[in-house]
DNA sequence: GTACTGACCAGAT
DNA sequence: CATCTGGCCAGTA
């Protein structure tokens, strides 16, 4: 096995992009999905510097209390929000959707 | 080499 | 629900 990847940011882009629509996943499991396990920050990296206009659908990635980890008052908050709306998920109250309902559940996909 | 920071996580109080 | 603590990994000073 690989001990360290230069391009652990394309593995969990590509994981993210396995994330199908209507649904979402916290940086742990795109973590683990990806083999990182612990790495949850490094995925919050990978997506901090996921370049503009990729295909990757980071927006479906929340923090594990089922809320954008973004501040607000910033673009990519409210981009990422809108979007989620967009797939058919509804946010609660403040600023939280179900992680019962939309996280979603890696299978026999890899 | 150490120290601090960050789109994090889980557990305890 | 709010706050704190320790852990995890990678980047930067």
């Amino acid at each position: 096995m690989f001990k360290h990847d230069p391009d652990l940011n394309q593995l969990i882009w590509q994981v993210v992009a396995l994330i199908p629509p209507g649904k979402v996943a916290t940086y742990g499991d795109v973590a683990r999905q990806a083999g990182l396990a612990k790495a949850a920050r490094r995925v919050g990296l990978a997506l901090r510097q996921l370049p503009q206009g990729s295909k990757i659908p980071w927006h479906r990635v929340v923090n594990a209390q089922g809320r954008i980890s973004l501040p607000d008052g910033t673009a990519s908050q409210y981009t990422q929000r809108e979007r989620l709306e967009a797939e058919g998920i509804v946010f609660r109250g403040n600023k939280s959707l179900d992680l019962r309902q939309y996280r979603w559940e890696p299978g026999g996909a890899e």
